[in-house]
DNA sequence: AATACAGGTTACCAGGTGGTAACCATGATG
DNA sequence: CATCATGGTTACCACCTGGTAACCTGTATT
């Protein structure tokens, strides 16, 4: 979902995907709209993930400058993730990707075929 | 980008991201907003698209009630795809979609590694 | 009858994405 | 010294997504 795209006309809304089009990047910057978030309490919240794809997509947004690494080397090694100012300014797209969803009933009940 | 979604906590994000996640549905959504558009100047639009990944994206957006087919049996067999009311539900996430994208620089120009 | 055009479908294939399981470095704890 | 927790990395594999190319259906057109 990364390196795939062509955005021949550079259109925006497919240059946001390139961005946010991950698997679970959107979910993942959710979390942080509030306050960053270790590692842990991450996986934690994505019971789904494996700690590879956490890392994958983790390491992405921080390329993509939407996340910011902090490596604390406390009693025990801590390390937290927190949007930029870029990833904040994703906020008002969240909201309504959030807003959306919630008016949209899950898609298995939703199902017409 | 469709099934393999599995959405624990039922989040809404998640759950825009199974209905518009798809590699062309945000651009096919777009290019739709203004007016009903046929397969063909769809494909003109996408020039990367194969017809089958067009036809596929497509018939996946209509089953989710996204996208409305119509079949047109005239002089020549005229196909045309059209926003459903819960399509045109999308307009503010498409802009904001767009607006966020204005707002990054192509990806290219803007790598950080 | 052959060809063209619209809108596909089908068979087949390549690559990317995600997944699992094992392993690792560091520091704390028993 | 062995073990545990955190935050990973690595090797390996399965599957899904997307892609190509050929073919198809129906209705003109030449």
């Amino acid at each position: 979902m990364r390196k795939t795209y062509d955005n021949p006309f550079d259109c925006p809304v497919t240059r946001t995907m390139e961005y946010i089009g991950g698997r679970w990047k959107p979910i993942i910057i959710f979390l942080l709209i509030d306050k960053p978030l270790r590692f842990g309490k991450l996986a934690m919240f994505m019971p789904a993930i494996s700690k590879k794809i956490l890392t994958q997509q983790l390491r992405e947004l921080e390329e993509d400058g939407i996340v910011i690494r902090h490596v604390f080397r406390e009693v025990q090694l801590r390390v937290e993730y927190e949007l930029s100012e870029t990833g904040k300014s994703l906020l008002p797209l969240m909201m309504a990707m959030k807003e959306w969803g919630k008016t949209m009933l899950p898609k298995s009940d939703n199902a017409q075929s």
